[in-house]
Parts: structure tokens; C-alpha cells; sequence
DNA sequence: GCTTGCCATGTC
DNA sequence: ACATGGCAAGCT
């Protein structure tokens, strides 16, 4: 008899325990299995199996309640090796989250220990060679001679029709199997065997990061620079050296290109993971890799996971981006797990961006990360030139329009010189919603503190952050008034203004609502890049990895809306969207320009972006960042708590900062205080910050304190702290 | 007396 | 997370 213990598919803190099954047959760690539990059946992962001699009675009298065995086993093997399997547990630890949760964060939703879903396989028929025989007619025998050297081969790529394989089955020559088929993502691309040809900086950083193994490098490159190209010289050398690598790329904008050179480079030996793919074929490609088929791992940040055997190498591109923060259930950064994975590997990383985070570049600027830079464009054209609006003019001169004058006439002069335009919409927290003309009233969420965004399409309002829906109201709930305003510039409606101002314009909108359907992403870029289109109009997407050659001019119709929010990074963010989207204006052989238009022009964010300065913003932030007190300077981490009730908050809350004050030393606690949407889904929320340079007692605390209020539903309050935060909402 | 909603409880 | 059972309030 074995006493196998199972983490149930649930990830709630109260749950993150092991439950003790019977089974008459040993079963492997790592695997999954349906169990009752309780009144359901549900998914469970072993943890842990033991032997045991006693009698289901015996153990049963011993433990004190009833066991249950085992109902059935689900995977033949593990589904995490030792080493993921360990990096579980530490990610669990790391977070505070539920170990079940990270198992979950780290497998393809295929093979999650959760119950909704089902299992699918594509099967594809194949033909097998049997035995020589002498076939009925020529052309029979040249197609048994071909499956002799091509067995199995499936039949639609096999250059003999249907009948002739047919007759050979019937004769036992060969016959029919039915074979698992992959579904590859973007398998179009032709493979080219061209050399990788660096320039001498390009080489110089390759050499200089392959002399250094083990070490974390932050490869510091202007847009435009060939940071690219380095990556892949890398991952050849890599490879060479019969070890694997891992390309991770923010999510999906930079993504098909990222692949597209890959996949080019390397073809089958690459395997691509982002959640743009279906599930199928998320699954496939991850049975790709785990087989040990392929070499590269091109993907978004739940890749690091990627069960590659012997990394030689970690890439991670635009490291400063923020969706390499997971901002759900382990709340990780991406870097991090890549230095540990790293760790265990022996292995390199690769940092690389044109606006480090202020994290990095001051480890490097401290000598922890080894620093390489890129100073120079790859084709010796200079950056762009930028130019500053301030719209505060605008306004003076009675110019309301989301279009400074500035920017009609460069937008018109591009258009007329038959190049093209990119209009970046700093969108942030910016959207379309409804207000009364009458009282002013505005249309809000019932659930949360947020407005309703209106959608033009359905002609309906709806909740970006719950599940609301409502359809356009007929009234003021205030005033009763009928008539309403939108407030609020959608890309929408720029893309409606554009085509009414530019008569001979052709624009491409490029945002969440044109980018739905699975490829079309791919296929909008194709058409701007084929010219089909003069303006290509998007939100934060299109600042990342484009490269369009006939580019010459970039307009960001309203710098300032990620300078207003209030997070700590807002300065550092806006820099970086700036010089990223700058970055795409110039790149062929003609000379490009950037129009800024912003209320904040003084702003050295601002400035610096448009001096392409990035030293001169990293000594200003620094600056801020020391005398504010954010990081580098200190650690953070970021408490939630939350209940539907506000008077057992207000409680909850001075109880976990009493208890902190009382359990950590050298800290600064921040807090309570209202959080930035304070009621979301119907619950209250609040913040509590610490602050802490050294804090070895921190995480004790923090872990006691979020036992204490998740592990028992604790006066209907949760509590989720969140290290290294880079969202307050 | 019987349905309906809210809450506390346990899950090997 | 989720089903369950208990208990109190609301209706024929």
C-alpha cells in the first residue's frame, strides 16, 4: 500500500497543503490524478509518495479520519523534472503564493492540474514500409521504393496518389498508422543559411559576453543598434556548443519579429511559447521542447519555465519592459527566475534594452552585471531628430484639436514625400467614456470605483476591470437627463479624424480591437510594411521591435498621460516609451524625425528622450529615486488587503501594520491607504508599502501575516503582497 | 410549513 | 474553490 500526497487543483492559500490518498500501486512524483475531494472530483498533483504496511484500517485508526484512494492516474510520466519541480517550490516560497498556483503558472493550460479542459490530440495518417515484395505495376514499385527510405511519411506529403498506396496496402507491402502531428505556429518561413555577419561593436560585445560564461550581462544598445544580431551570433555559439538556449521577448507586439528572425535562422530547432497560440498548439510546442527536439525556446515570460535541458543561454529582451512582471497568482519577475534557472545551469543571461531599467543599469554601473553597449546604429545613420510641442501653445492659439499645427504640416509633408507615418496614442489609462451634459454626471461601474468605457461597435459600456455590461442608458441615473457626451479620445476616433484631415491618407489602426484574430497582428505589419497604408495609428504595441524602412516620421499625439500616473516608475516609463518609439523613425537610408506633442515639455523625461540621452535621464531618476526613496535605493514590497466590508478593512489593516511595525525593524511602513481603484468586484481595498534596504525579518512577517489571514478566511479578509510591485492599481 | 438566501465548515 | 448543511427571514 502507498500513501501518496496530493496538492488539490485549487490555488487558494487555504488549500496549499497536501492531502493523503491510498493507491495499491506506486505512482511517480510529478504526475496528475483524479481524487474525491470532499463532494467533487478533481485534479491533484503528487507531491509525494510513501510505502507504507499497514492496513487502510490501521493507517485510518492511526490518523484519524478516512482516507480515500487514488480514482485514476493521468500521466504516464512527470510533468516537471527535478529541477522544475524544486524551482516550484522556491517560486512558492519566493511569492507567498499557493504551490499549486505555480505549478499552474508554469505548465501550458493543457496540462494544468485543473479540471476544465480536455486533453486533444491531432492524429494524422502515415504510411510505414512492411517488407520488399514485388509490387503489381512501375509505378507502385518506385513508390515502395521511395517509403523504403521515407518511412513512415505522412500521406498528403508522400508524391504518389492515394490509389497506388492504397493498392500497395492491400498487396502487405505497407500500411496505414496513425500518428501524433504537431501544430507548429508560423511554420511559413523559409529557413536562409546566410552568415550572421557582425560589425566590429557587434562582435566585440559577442566576444566580450562568451569570455564572461555564468554571468549576468546587460547589453545596453541604442534603437537601431543590432542588438538582434548579437542575440543570434549568441545563440549559434550556444548551440555549437551542444547547449540550448532561451530567447524571451515582452508580450506578443516584438514577438513575430523576434520569431520571424529566429525561425529564419534556426527552423526546426525552434519552438516558439506566447499567448497568442492557441492551446493546441501551445501544447504541442511544449511537448516539442520537453522531448528534447528542439534547441530554442523563442517566448513571452511564462517560457522562462521551458523544461530546456542544459541552458547555455538566457536572453532577455527589452529587459525593462513590464510585462516580464507577472502581475496574477506567483506574482514573479522574469529576471529573476532567469538567474536562478541560470544558477542551476551554469548558464549566461543576457540582459538587453535601450533603456535599462534603473535596477540593472545600476548593478552593472556596480559591477554585479557585466555592461556591454551598443552606441552606434548599425548602418552609422544617425538617431532622429525630435522636436517638442508644447500643447499649452496650442491651447493659447485656440487650437483644441488633438493635432498641433506642427503636426498636420510634418504628418501632410511625409505623406507628400511618399514615406511613411507612425502616431503613437499614449493611451494609459485613457479611454472613452459617457458624462451627463446636463449635471456632468458621469457613468460609472456599479461594482467598481471606475468609469464605464463606452464601445462604439456594440453600442454598449463596459468594465475593464469585472465582467459588467450595460447597454447605452437611456437616462441620467442623477438628473434623468437623456443627453450624454463622450469624453475621451479613442484610437477610433483619431483613425476617423486622421481620414477626414488627410483626404489622400490610408490608415492602419493598430490596437486591442484590430489585433483580435489570431494572426493579424502579423498581417497588418505586412500591409504597412508593403506600403498599403501611409499611417500606421497605435497604443503602446507599435513602440516596440518594428523596423519599417520607409518611416521617416513619428508623432506621439500625447506624450504626457504615462508622466500622470501615480506610480514611482511613471518618469521612468514614459522615457522609455518615448525613446522606444522614437526608435522607430529612420531606419532605412532615409533620415527620420520625431514630433512630441506634450504639456509637460520642461519634463526631463521629456527632454531627455529627445536628446536620445539616456545617461542624462538615469542621473536625474537616480536623483529622485534617492531622495523619495524607491528602488534601486530600497526594496519594496506592496500589500493588498482586501474585504467587502470597509469597517473589518479599517480593522485588518491597523492590525497587519501594528503587526508589522511591531515584527520588522529598519523599515518604513506606508499605510493604509485607499488603493488607486478603491473598490474593485465589489471589494474594498487598501494599501500598505514597506520600504526596506536590509530586512532579513520582512519576509517572516509578511509570510506569518498572510498565513494568518489566507490560510484560515480570516474575518472575510485577503491579503496579497506582491515584491518588487510595478502596478498599484 | 416550505422555499430562499447567507454563512460557517470541511475537504485526506 | 466548492458543495454542503444549518439557521433565520420571507411567503402561501
Amino acid at each position: 500500500m502507498y500513501i501518496v500526497s496530493v496538492l488539490v487543483e485549487h490555488p487558494v492559500q487555504s488549500l496549499d497543503m497536501t492531502f493523503d490518498y491510498l493507491s495499491h500501486e506506486s505512482l511517480l512524483k510529478g504526475v496528475r490524478v483524479f481524487v474525491r475531494f470532499g463532494y467533487q472530483k478533481i485534479i491533484g498533483y503528487v507531491e509525494d509518495v510513501k510505502e507504507t504496511a499497514l492496513s487502510k484500517t490501521e493507517l485510518e485508526q492511526q490518523a484519524g479520519f478516512h482516507y480515500q484512494y487514488i480514482q485514476e492516474v493521468i500521466d504516464q510520466e512527470p510533468l516537471l523534472n527535478e529541477e522544475l519541480q524544486q524551482l516550484a517550490l522556491q517560486l512558492s516560497k519566493l511569492t507567498l503564493s499557493p504551490r499549486i498556483a505555480c505549478l499552474q503558472a508554469m505548465l501550458p493550460s493543457q496540462l494544468k492540474p485543473s479540471t476544465n479542459h480536455s486533453v486533444g490530440l491531432k492524429l494524422q495518417t502515415v504510411a510505414c514500409f512492411l517488407q520488399e515484395g514485388k509490387a503489381k505495376t512501375k509505378k507502385q514499385q518506385e513508390c515502395l521504393d521511395y517509403l523504403k527510405t521515407h518511412s513512415p511519411t505522412p500521406i498528403k506529403d508522400i508524391p504518389y496518389s492515394k490509389n497506388i498506396l492504397d493498392q500497395l496496402v492491400k498487396q502487405g507491402l505497407i500500411e496505414y498508422q496513425k500518428q501524433e502531428v504537431y501544430r507548429k505556429p508560423l511554420d511559413f518561413f523559409q529557413t536562409t543559411n546566410q552568415d550572421i555577419i557582425l560589425t566590429n561593436d557587434q562582435q566585440k560585445v559577442v566576444d566580450g559576453i562568451i569570455a564572461h560564461p555564468k554571468r549576468v550581462a546587460l547589453l545596453h544598445g541604442v534603437t537601431g543598434s543590432g542588438k538582434t544580431e548579437v542575440y543570434l551570433a549568441l545563440a549559434r555559439y550556444f548551440l555549437n556548443k551542444q547547449k540550448s538556449v532561451m530567447m524571451l521577448v515582452p508580450e506578443i507586439s516584438l514577438t513575430p519579429m523576434m520569431v520571424k528572425v529566429f525561425k529564419e535562422r534556426f527552423g526546426e530547432q525552434v519552438a516558439i511559447l506566447h499567448s497568442r497560440l492557441s492551446q493546441g498548439e501551445k501544447y504541442d510546442e511544449y511537448r516539442r521542447i520537453k522531448r528534447q527536439e528542439v534547441k530554442i525556446v523563442v517566448g513571452a515570460r511564462s517560457a522562462v519555465f521551458a523544461p530546456l535541458e542544459n541552458i547555455g543561454l538566457i536572453i532577455l529582451d527589452e529587459e525593462h519592459d513590464a510585462s516580464y512582471k507577472q502581475e496574477s497568482k506567483p506574482r514573479y519577475l522574469t529576471s529573476q527566475i532567469a538567474k536562478i534557472r541560470a544558477q542551476t545551469h551554469q548558464a549566461t543571461v543576457v540582459l538587453g534594452s535601450a533603456t535599462p531599467s534603473l535596477e540593472s543599469y545600476s548593478r552593472a554601473l556596480k559591477g554585479v552585471y557585466d555592461l556591454y553597449e551598443l552606441k552606434n546604429r548599425i548602418n552609422q545613420m544617425p538617431l532622429p531628430t525630435v522636436e517638442i510641442v508644447d500643447m499649452v501653445n496650442e491651447t493659447r492659439q485656440r487650437n483644441y484639436s488633438l493635432f498641433s499645427r506642427r503636426m498636420k504640416e510634418q504628418i501632410q509633408a511625409t505623406i507628400d514625400r511618399h514615406e511613411q507615418v507612425i502616431l503613437l496614442l499614449n493611451k494609459r489609462g485613457y479611454a472613452t467614456y459617457l458624462q451627463c451634459q446636463d449635471c456632468g454626471e458621469v457613468v460609472k461601474c456599479p461594482h467598481c470605483d471606475v468609469t464605464l468605457t463606452y464601445h462604439k461597435d456594440e453600442h454598449q459600456l463596459k468594465c475593464h476591470y469585472c465582467e459588467y455590461v450595460q447597454s447605452y442608458p437611456q437616462s441620467c441615473a442623477h438628473c434623468g437627463s437623456t443627453h450624454f457626451k463622450t469624453v475621451g479620445y479613442g484610437t477610433q476616433k483619431i483613425e476617423e479624424e486622421l481620414e477626414k484631415t488627410f483626404l489622400n491618407a490610408k490608415v492602419i489602426r493598430y490596437d486591442v480591437d484590430t489585433t483580435k484574430n489570431k494572426n493579424s497582428h502579423f498581417q497588418l505589419l505586412e500591409q504597412f510594411k508593403k506600403q498599403k497604408a501611409n499611417i500606421l495609428l497605435g497604443t503602446q504595441m507599435i513602440a516596440k521591435g518594428l523596423d519599417f524602412e520607409n518611416v521617416t516620421f513619428v508623432g506621439v499625439l500625447n506624450a504626457d498621460l504615462s508622466l500622470n500616473v501615480p506610480d514611482f516608475r511613471a518618469s521612468e516609463r514614459t522615457f522609455q516609451l518615448l525613446c522606444q518609439v522614437a526608435g522607430r523613425s529612420g531606419r532605412g537610408s532615409k533620415a527620420g524625425t520625431v514630433l512630441i506633442q506634450t504639456y509637460n515639455p520642461e519634463h526631463y523625461a521629456i527632454t531627455c528622450a529627445s536628446h536620445h540621452d539616456y545617461q542624462a535621464f538615469y542621473q536625474q531618476e537616480m536623483l529622485y529615486r534617492q531622495k523619495a526613496l524607491y528602488p534601486p535605493y530600497c526594496h519594496m514590497v506592496s500589500i493588498l488587503i482586501q474585504s467587502k466590508h470597509e469597517d473589518i478593512l479599517q480593522i485588518a489593516c491597523q492590525d497587519i501594520k501594528n503587526y508589522l511595525l511591531a515584527h520588522t525593524h529598519q523599515c518604513k511602513i506606508l499605510g493604509p491607504a485607499h488603493s488607486v481603484i478603491y473598490k474593485m468586484q465589489d471589494l474594498y481595498r487598501q494599501r500598505i508599502l514597506i520600504k526596506f534596504v536590509q530586512g532579513k525579518d520582512v519576509y517572516e512577517a509578511l509570510k506569518t501575516m498572510n498565513d494568518f489571514y489566507n490560510k484560515k478566511q480570516k474575518g472575510k479578509v485577503t491579503v496579497i503582497c506582491d515584491f518588487n510591485p510595478y502596478s498599484q492599481i
